[in-house]
DNA sequence: CTATTAATTATCACTATACGATAATTTTCG
DNA sequence: CGAAAATTATCGTATAGTGATAATTAATAG
């Protein structure tokens, strides 16, 4: 009887920001609202630390007080996002090329970007077709399946890959990515040397693409972008032509960032 | 010298949560991105106290630590906001019938929402000219200029907009609504009973816009739809028939969400 | 690959402050 | 306007957050 079973094992001997913050993990598309109540009890939390912790994040705007104490992710959260794009020079150089390119092949263009530990889309341009992924920016994708994830991981530095591997070697050999440190590493850096990676059904089943990174001098952020599109529609497309196209694309992206030079914003210096 | 000018008044008397969630302000598009060392001495926190609140924030994805000890927002805001858009029945509701105004009138089509004590634009679908308000989601507005705004508050219960009254009379004056609760309430009753409000360059000179309420049935959350374009195009249309496509277009919104209905998902009861 | 420096975390004694049980209050809703 | 629910205040206690310093780890140069 010593085993808490459901609760997430170390969530107790975390500081108190640590366990307000993971409060906001309750709250998903499937439960996008909460009571007072139902954040105590499934947080093994005495109501008023609860509250305390709601009132908290409420303060930030990362949560709103709804009709009748239901709670759900709040406004700052929305303006947070807002910043990051408008401050993210990436974004703005890239958007025209996307669009140029969906014109060109009709497939649709995703950037997809390293933070931290994840990867995700940070921006999409809907292609002729509508696709089932114009869920638009934002959706967390598997580190190691897909085109863009390999591609990116394929320009990281090899003790950050290596850390990578120690961290998550099952997975890696899940994905058929190499089930020891070597070849895991000879296979990302045979993507690095080709300078584009063709994903076949890899991520969703009926969806093909093609993604190349863009290399920034001395960024701390990787990306690529992407070509996406169905597979039936892929497979009359001739595949080195828009391997071609997104690499030129993922190199006028890195070229127009390099132009914007010097305005790396820091915080000021007073 | 008793003052310490910069740093916010009441920056100390908070709990940790607080202070830690506060780090977040820093974070803007002049400044998006800081040194462990610049958070410690601006918010006058030790090293080790900064470095705990930046351990937890990156450990909750809401800042990411970047090459070189520069952190910036993290890639949960992303995901968080992805999970507000996605949670959102009135934006899957809303955007075709964005998407006809726009192909109507040529306009710009703006969805905008209270949330809590501020109104965001949550939706914007591009009209024919791109026009300077391009920049998307999430951008907050002033509470008592422009259409949208006003449209909302026209709908709130009186004494809400009493506390809001009190709390906020002399930027509700100077925005000319009154410099007293009667004629407040009365300008709002006025805008309530026509369903729509036209406003001409108060919010940027030279655009123009016409907004009407989204009016759900038991919704926490408060929104509105409008039509903006620049003034001079403005005086082109037909003010009254515009206003009536917006009117219909916030019932038809309204409508399709009540269709919806039964869906309003909440946290699981297990 | 190793040396040097910067960035981050651990140690630890101390005290502030977060905690829970209960009560008072405010808000919500009929 | 009154009853029920939701939220905050009170308060003694003990936990856990704090800062000065030291140790460690990661980044950068040579």
């Amino acid at each position: 009887m010593i085993d808490d079973s459901t609760a997430t094992a170390s969530d107790d001997v975390r500081p108190s920001v640590g366990r307000a913050l993971a409060l906001l993990d309750l709250f998903t598309v499937e439960a996008p609202s909460w009571t007072a109540e139902r954040i105590c009890e499934e947080r093994r939390l005495s109501l008023p630390t609860g509250y305390r912790y709601i009132r908290e994040l409420v303060a930030a705007g990362l949560l709103v007080r709804g009709s009748g104490g239901h709670y759900s992710l709040g406004p700052r959260i929305i303006a947070l996002d807002y910043t990051i794009r408008q401050s993210d020079p990436l974004l703005r150089v890239a958007v025209p090329v996307m669009k140029d390119l969906v014109r060109r092949t009709g497939c649709a263009c995703v950037i997809s970007t390293l933070l931290g530990d994840q990867i995700l889309d940070t921006h999409r341009e809907a292609g002729a077709e509508p696709l089932a992924l114009a869920y638009g920016r934002g959706r967390s994708r598997p580190m190691f399946y897909g085109a863009a994830p390999k591609v990116i991981l394929a320009d990281q530095p090899a003790n950050w890959l290596h850390r990578l591997y120690d961290a998550r070697a099952g997975e890696i050999a899940a994905a058929g990515m190499g089930d020891d440190w070597t070849p895991f590493r000879r296979g990302l850096a045979e993507i690095r040397r080709r300078g584009f990676y063709v994903s076949r059904g890899e991520l969703e089943a009926d969806l093909s693409a093609v993604a190349a990174p863009i290399r920034m001098a001395a960024e701390d952020t990787q990306s690529a972008v992407a070509l996406v599109t169905a597979s039936e529609r892929f497979d009359l497309l001739d595949a080195a032509q828009l391997a071609a196209l997104v690499r030129r694309g993922g190199e006028a992206i890195a070229a127009a960032m390099a132009s914007e030079r010097g305005d790396r914003r820091e915080a000021p210096l007073d």
